[in-house]
DNA sequence: GGACGCCTCCCCAGTTTTGGGGATTGCGGT
DNA sequence: ACCGCAATCCCCAAAACTGGGGAGGCGTCC
């Protein structure tokens, strides 16, 4: 039983060199190649592929909402992102849309028909630095529900760090706390030791993130 | 500069294994070898690994909470999980607590030495499965409800808002967004204008509390 | 065509932060 | 009495940020 592929992408070169590509490799058959995902759905159903290469960039029809149309209608059938992009709001809008697997078009070639395979077993195919992106996603989650961590803030740094976070300069956080300037910086030094930061905005980022104020 | 290496395994048979084979890639050194975690964060300290293979089930402490341990002392260090099981709730948990990747140990050997240089880049190494699993977790993940409140910043200015949350510097952005610093500096000066605000604490601070990101 | 917003780049001069060092006091343990 | 540590202060040089300008290209809407 060889695997149906369909191709949904503007742009007629990378379809045809997709095509061209799958052609070379035994037990895949090339089921459609679609310009633009208006019709999605009845593409697919007249189509009946095991796996679909969506792109993101369409007209018309984003390759997200046509992945959400299609895992609606037809849940079984296995969608791989593949685009020049990856910015976060696209990856995660594709991967909550339904999408299988994200690979970036710059390493295609030997990639997508090992990621076509990995698909059929199982496997959510994604390029080194989405998969990393999907980790971080999935770590922050849990921090707004997590225990508190400790960082062995002492007393008066958690008043800097107060002060910091309401966007004080160093000047300014000297005279609010009758103390001088460098006393201000020898604080903002430990705090940065303590939090494993080296800048304010982390500070800031990582005091509010993990409720130290 | 090569990578150094720390093992934490019960089993000596899968510790040695493993430096056999490592030791016969360059680039790569070993930098530690245990066979539990109850002094985890002292051994770290002491061999100063880039990249530690980390088992779960050991004696005394799991290799889960070694993670989180590890992660809150040394942030920068990756973590990479190699087990025989995997169970939905130890993968979770594992990557919860910090782990950059996670391969099932029955089939490590060939993968393992790209998992490492794959973490090296910036990737996150998973098996198959447990990628599949990663994706659909996230899919599940509870709509969060968005505030209406609108700065009216325009997708690039938002672009640049995330950046600056996750505490790069104007060099830093202008290079991952492929503009120049003059272009960060116009579109911070534009962001300060649209959320009144005069410095990038103060910029963290709403984007984070007003979940502008 | 003109107004307007967005994105891009540039200059100058000034302020603030950062990364290295130091140093002194005083307080609470062993 | 000694040690650790929080808290206070100091200096220097480099790097980063800020404010207030200007300017061209591109697209949309009227």
């Amino acid at each position: 039983m060889s695997i149906r592929i369909a191709i949904f992408d503007d742009n007629k070169n990378v379809r045809d060199g997709i095509a061209l590509l799958l052609r070379t490799v035994p037990d895949v058959e090339i089921a459609g190649s679609f310009s633009h995902a208006l019709d999605c759905v009845q593409d697919v159903r007249n189509s009946r592929p095991d796996v679909i290469l969506m792109d993101i960039e369409m007209p018309g029809i984003s390759g997200i909402e046509a992945v959400r149309l299609i895992k609606q209608a037809f849940p079984d059938i296995q969608i791989l992102m593949q685009t020049a992009f990856e910015d976060d709001e696209r990856v995660f809008a594709s991967i909550c849309a339904g999408a299988s697997g994200y690979i970036l078009k710059n390493h295609l070639d030997s990639l997508l028909t090992d990621s076509i395979a990995s698909l059929q077993c199982g496997g959510a195919p994604m390029s080194p630095s989405i998969a990393r992106k999907v980790l971080e996603k999935l770590q922050q989650m849990p921090v707004q529900t997590a225990p508190p961590v400790d960082y062995h803030l002492s007393p008066r740094e958690k008043e800097v760090l107060a002060c910091i976070v309401e966007g004080l300069s160093y000047k300014m956080i000297a005279d609010r706390l009758h103390i001088s300037y460098e006393t201000v910086r020898s604080h903002v030094k430990k705090i940065y030791e303590k939090l494993h930061v080296a800048s304010l905005t982390e500070t800031v980022a990582k005091a509010i993130n993990h409720k130290l104020i």
